[in-house]
RNA sequence: GCGGUUGUGGUCUAGUGGUUAGGACGGUAGCUUCCCAAGCUACCUACCCGGGUUCGAAUCCCGGCAACCGCACCA
């Protein structure tokens, strides 16, 4: 078997076929940058964002998974920055049609910037200075039009108040630190998890899940002391990691290298950020079942990173549909930017006491990881081909289905099959019952959509004097070998192949 | 957002002014078949949307929408 390193429209063809995912409003033309998921990729994306919650909620007990609305008053994304940050005044080449910011325009002329000024200032500036476009050289550049990349509408019937769609779910958290304090152990540190829906209004949505208006993400914000972060770093010195650092890019390098962890430390990095560097890794690795070489932690430099950032690290993935590295999760140290900015904002002390009666605001560790982008990466790393077989080798505890049903034999099978199908209902375990086509047709299908065991009632199976001494052959998706098993057999290895790899606790290493 | 290319069943496609819009794969049903997309039969499903030109438009023109590629953008 080989991966089958499909390219993106086949990829995306397939999804469709099969109920992944399609574009919002297809019978309209579709919506850039929206998608729907189908049947099959709602479960998916379900069962990612639970083995996402075991691995990384799951690392403490004190780190808490909430549900959050996606809706912010414009305080908020003006404490955060985002307002600023995200409503810079764009200028458009008449000529050559490029599309520049405002401020880079005007720098010569305008070192103070362009921050505060109305697009209708900005055009004055623009004539009043000699400006040139940096791409082509023309003078006639556009009148600044503002260039928001969040959704922002009224708020309340009256619509005197602004609000937001949250450009990211991190907010969510930051607003829940003071509320979580107190409903916690009142102890650093505390995690606090989103997962849900974040809105951008992209200039240029593309590549399906990539570049989406609408999408989910699954960050946890850990709030720490920087002076004290208990960790067992021991426990993951040792582990190699595919890091790309600003420097080896710097010398025109785009592959990694392996670097193990205590190496990393030695450089500077603080210990806590190498701990969740190897913690992300391992989930890429271990739990999502990426190949370690595709995998790459890019380092970004100090004018890539985002405004909030002190240390970003990208974990990056090749995939063969998009031609080349892309980004699916980042580890974030934000420093104390953001309860900083939320106590300014909203008046109230974030700092909480530490040890000795001290303050403190606590620092913020960011993990982020975009839940679409690794639904299409788990299609476009787990699909190989097999002869005429297209397998999709998702873990089983990711697959929409653990298990398919058939009758052997349509008439002379299908009641038993049936039966076979309710029984494992009865254990909370759903199974997909097809006898349509023939039995390998069967199989085909259920490979193609990654269900990974597939079971099969056969004359055999019928002759069984009692419930216990029945049997059905058990299919495995990946080596296609095929045992009997009982009843009771089936259910506890289903149940088994269900439950995601978790991580020891960092409360239990303490 | 700019430029280029493109839009035909679920998927891949033939058709370039008048076709019963063809094929392949797929799906459904039946027959057959005791295990990996087999075979036979029947059936199912399409010209992105809106205008215009024309006796007549899937085909030509305009507008819109969408997708792909390049550029820009990606906080």
């Amino acid at each position: 078997m080989e991966r089958a390193g499909m390219k993106y429209e086949e990829l995306y063809a397939l999804l469709r076929r099969r109920g992944v995912l399609w574009p919002t409003a297809e019978i309209y033309g579709g919506a850039q940058g929206l998608y729907d998921y189908g049947p099959a990729g709602t479960l998916v994306k379900r069962l990612l964002e639970e083995a996402w919650a075991a691995w990384f909620v799951g690392l403490s007990d004190d780190f808490y998974r909430i549900d959050a609305t996606d809706i912010l008053p414009e305080a908020v994304v003006r404490a955060s920055g985002h307002l600023e940050n995200f409503t810079d005044p764009g200028v458009t080449c008449a000529k050559c049609g490029n599309h520049f910011r405002a401020e880079t325009i005007l720098e010569q002329f305008r070192p103070e910037g362009v921050d505060g000024l109305s697009p209708a200032q900005i055009g004055e500036l623009l004539k009043q200075y000699p400006v040139r476009c940096p791409q082509c050289g023309s003078n006639e550049m556009s009148v600044p039009r503002p260039f928001n990349l969040m959704f922002g509408f009224d708020f309340g019937a009256a619509g005197g108040e602004k609000a937001y769609l949250r450009p990211e779910t991190a907010q969510s958290s930051y607003l829940a630190f003071s509320r979580m304090w107190d409903v916690g152990r009142r102890a650093l540190p505390l995690g606090i998890a989103v997962i849900g829906k974040a809105y951008r209004n992209e200039i240029a949505p593309r590549q399906v899940l990539f570049r989406m208006r609408a999408f989910t993400q699954a960050e946890l914000q850990i709030f720490f002391n920087p002076a004290a972060f208990p960790l067992p770093f021991a426990s993951v010195a040792e582990e190699q990691l595919p890091v790309l650092r600003v420097a080896r890019r710097a010398a025109g390098e785009e592959t990694p290298e392996p670097r193990s962890a205590r190496s990393l430390a030695d450089e500077g990095l603080p210990e806590f950020y190498v701990f969740f560097l190897v913690h992300m890794y391992r989930f890429f690795r271990d739990v999502l079942r990426y190949p370690a070489d595709a995998i790459r932690l890019f380092e970004k430099s100090d004018t890539e990173r985002a405004f909030y950032n002190r240390i970003q690290f990208d974990f990056e993935v090749k995939l063969e549909s998009l031609g080349g590295y892309k980004e699916l999760g980042a580890v974030h140290y934000r420093g104390d930017y953001d309860l900083s900015r939320h106590s300014a904002g909203s008046g109230k002390d974030l700092s909480v006491a530490v040890s000795g009666g001290e303050r403190l605001l606590p620092h913020v560790l960011e993990t982020t990881f975009g839940v679409d982008r690794n639904v299409w990466a788990l299609a476009d790393l787990g699909l190989v081909i097999d002869g005429e077989r297209t397998v999709w080798r998702l873990p089983p505890y990711l697959a929409p289905s653990v298990v398919g049903v058939f009758p052997l034999m349509k008439k002379e099978h299908t009641t038993e099959a049936r039966r076979w199908q309710a029984r494992l209902r009865d254990s909370g375990i759903e199974a997909e019952f097809d006898s349509s086509g023939s039995i390998g047709r069967r199989y085909a299908r259920m490979d193609e959509l990654g269900v990974p065991y597939c079971i099969t009632v056969d004359r055999e199976s019928l002759g069984a004097p009692s419930l216990e001494a029945r049997t059905v052959t058990l299919r495995d998706r990946d080596t296609k070998q095929q045992e009997r098993v009982t009843l009771d057999a089936l259910i506890v290895r289903l149940r088994a192949s269900r439950v995601a790899p978790r991580p020891i606790p960092l409360n239990a290493v303490e």
